[in-house]
DNA sequence: TCCAAGGCGTTAGCAACGCTTTCGTAGCTG
DNA sequence: CAGCTACGAAAGCGTTGCTAACGCCTTGGA
């Protein structure tokens, strides 16, 4: 048989399964580890260190399924898999991620810290290559928040909040704007730039020769398909 | 004196706002509101329908505060106007708030139905404004989602997370994704528009599409690549 | 005026809770 | 073997949410 203090986290986690964290009383939980009561305060002190115990575990499995996903080359998109992977735990297992991000007051659960160092790595990577436009800590609480944020409105209030498309909709508006969206910041650049060196060229105060004006018709007709529309 | 059924919301908002509705005793409110301890079950039926009741009024309050916010003829800004007067409401009423939004399992607090309507409104009239790129019904549940989760998270780790520049940066992503950021697109499409001009123009050919313009912009930078900046 | 009806206060008490104390026992270490 | 730690059993303390029983007092229709 197992240690006692295993036997008491594991049997807290089997009710969290499905109960809320303050429906379940300690004596449930020494029933089920086959422990007398004082044990759980031999070990965590109050019912409330044993919470946290048990957040700080989950934290564990929660920071293991990040690590998990593989490490693509496009960080911004490794991004986005480590979001879903963050509501794809919360679903899974909903009373144990309300115990671990809606702490009771002035319960620290040390592990937040883990979790934001993680992010704040991915995002590390971003701002490598060249793909982020936020001053790191601050993508990192903002992507955080709102990811959360999608998470608990969802176990709250399944019904009006609970669509898929909610965590999507806002997991592309906060990562677009803390990483720019590569396709508006190329349209951006692109668009602006010719229409900068064209107005230049066309007023005779440009930097741009008569050779960029033949290179620019070339590139009009298209390196295989003369395509516009 | 006033009605029981008054003084037993007074006494319980009051003592809201110093404890957490949880820590909050039947009897402390009984005490406070001078009341014997089946009035409580007599008007509300239990304690949690006591705590409903309460969080109802705490939605009115929230709502009435909302109603206040002057409408400006830009529906953006009125959004973000709200977006913050939802941070203060919460900031100043963290307990109240927690109790609003993170209702116990299987309780609807039917007030979070009149919070959507009206953030709904606020969303129609970008609609009409033509500033709104997303699904209303999204967009709505978007903004709130993320909006509580940046206030949840500032009341429960208001040291990691209770910076007020995560707010704004999360809120004008989120904003800015469903409403579409106006400096950006005046940015995209006048750079676009005019490029695509100039070029037919400069080569006597119609509007080219955006692609080309991505081709005449890798060329214009060239091989030898002459940039200018 | 009388007399129900109902809103409200009082007392007492139940079961369950978190938590503690006490005690007994097993197993290992020196 | 003695002594230590680790752990289980039982009992109990104070508080909690909640209920039962009773009685007061105002109200309003007869």
């Amino acid at each position: 048989m197992s240690t006692a203090r295993e036997r008491i986290l594991a049997a807290t986690e089997e009710l969290l399964a499905s109960k809320d964290a303050l429906a379940i009383s300690t004596r449930a939980i020494c029933d089920r580890a086959k422990v007398g009561m004082p044990e759980i305060y031999r070990q965590f002190g109050d019912k409330q260190g044993l919470l946290t115990a048990v957040a700080c575990i989950g934290f564990e499995r929660f920071l293991a399924n990040k690590r998990r996903n593989p490490m693509t080359d496009d960080p911004v998109a490794d991004l986005r898999t480590a979001w879903d992977s963050h509501v794809a735990f919360a679903l899974d297992n909903p009373h144990l991620y309300r115990l671990m991000f809606t702490p009771a007051p002035d319960s620290q659960p040390p592990a937040v810290e883990e979790a934001r160092a993680l992010l704040l790595s991915a995002l590390e990577r971003c701002r490598a290559a060249g793909r982020l436009r936020t001053p790191l800590e601050l993508a990192g609480q903002s992507i955080l928040t709102a990811n959360v944020g999608v998470c608990l409105m969802a176990l709250s209030f399944p019904g009006l909040y609970g669509d898929p498309g909610i965590s999507r909709s806002v997991r592309d508006a906060v990562i677009g704007a803390v990483t720019g969206d590569e396709r508006e910041d190329t349209r951006i650049t692109d668009g602006i730039v010719l229409a900068q060196t064209l107005v230049g060229t066309l007023t005779g105060t440009a930097p741009v020769g008569s050779d960029a004006i033949a290179r620019l018709s070339q590139a009009l007709r298209g390196p295989a398909s003369p395509r516009d529309e």
